[in-house]
DNA sequence: AGGTCTGTTCAGCT
DNA sequence: TAGCTGAACAGACC
């Protein structure tokens, strides 16, 4: 699921947790859990309560007693979400959980175990996010570089939030091939590429989520530009699936 | 059985 | 040295 639009829901999620005492916390899955030694994550965290909740792209954090405990770093991965409140899921896919005195948990629910629970995570190569970067410095991060255009827009750190199927569907809005070298493009473009983004995104949080989108019903086999009716080229960028109208997007 | 998947990191190359 | 690419990670689903 995740992506920038469901990193946020994820957000509100944490928040409905906050300002309650902390009395037990499994992190029993190594892998998941940083750092790896068991109940490193519980000695640190019992006894506290989560204050506010934060994120920049897909990275989100949390702060204890206002700032006074350890930050919690919480990553979805590719299949993770965030449950508070739910009852336990099976087949050990809560990976991560925090219980609360009030009988109430918090839980990174994740089937591939590719999310990240992580006491005091260095987020300091994570560029602006996505959502809120201006046109100014947008042009600066994604203008440059040899890389494919979609595979710079992937990278977090130039700007944070995008992943494969917003990158799909801003290219399509804009009208801009996934393969141009990024460096190549001009002002003009820039900004096209950032409008379309800041539309993408506010219609993804709308309506749910990076699956929303215009083109993203279309990227199967047969499938079709919504608005030409081309059929749409697949490919591999970025070491991604990518799916794109040729007439459009040439 | 083998390929795919909405993400990140790191080794290795240029 | 910096930038870029591709493999690896893990597990469910088709």
């Amino acid at each position: 699921m995740p992506e920038l639009p469901e990193a946020e829901r994820a957000r509100q999620q944490i928040e409905r947790a906050l300002g309650r005492e902390i009395t037990a916390v499994d992190d029993h899955d190594s892998y998941v859990c940083r750092p790896h030694a068991p109940g490193a994550l519980a000695a640190a965290l019992c006894g506290r309560r989560l204050t506010s909740a934060h994120r920049r792209g897909k990275f989100l954090w949390v702060q204890t007693d206002d700032g006074d405990g350890p930050v919690l770093g919480l990553h979805l991965g590719m299949a993770g979400r965030i449950a508070v409140d739910e009852d336990p899921a099976p087949r050990n896919w809560d990976r991560f959980t925090i219980e609360f005195a009030d009988g109430g948990r918090l839980a990174l629910r994740d089937k591939r175990r590719l999310g990240r629970a992580v006491l005091e995570p260095d987020y300091s190569h994570v560029g602006p996010d996505a959502g809120e970067v201006g046109p100014q410095a947008f042009a600066e991060r994604i203008g440059r570089g040899s890389a494919p255009l979609k595979a710079r827009l992937l990278d977090q750190g130039p700007v944070a939030g995008i992943g494969n199927l917003l990158a799909d569907e801003v290219l399509w809005r804009a009208r801009l091939s996934p393969r141009r070298p990024a460096g190549d493009l001009s002002r003009t473009e820039l900004d096209r590429l950032h409008c379309a983004l800041r539309g993408a995104i506010a219609d993804a949080i709308r309506l749910g989520g990076a699956h929303t989108g215009a083109l993203i019903p279309q990227r199967i086999p047969g499938g079709r530009c919504p608005r030409c009716t081309a059929p749409l080229q697949r490919g591999r960028i970025g070491g991604r699936t990518t799916w794109w109208c040729p007439k459009d997007q040439g």
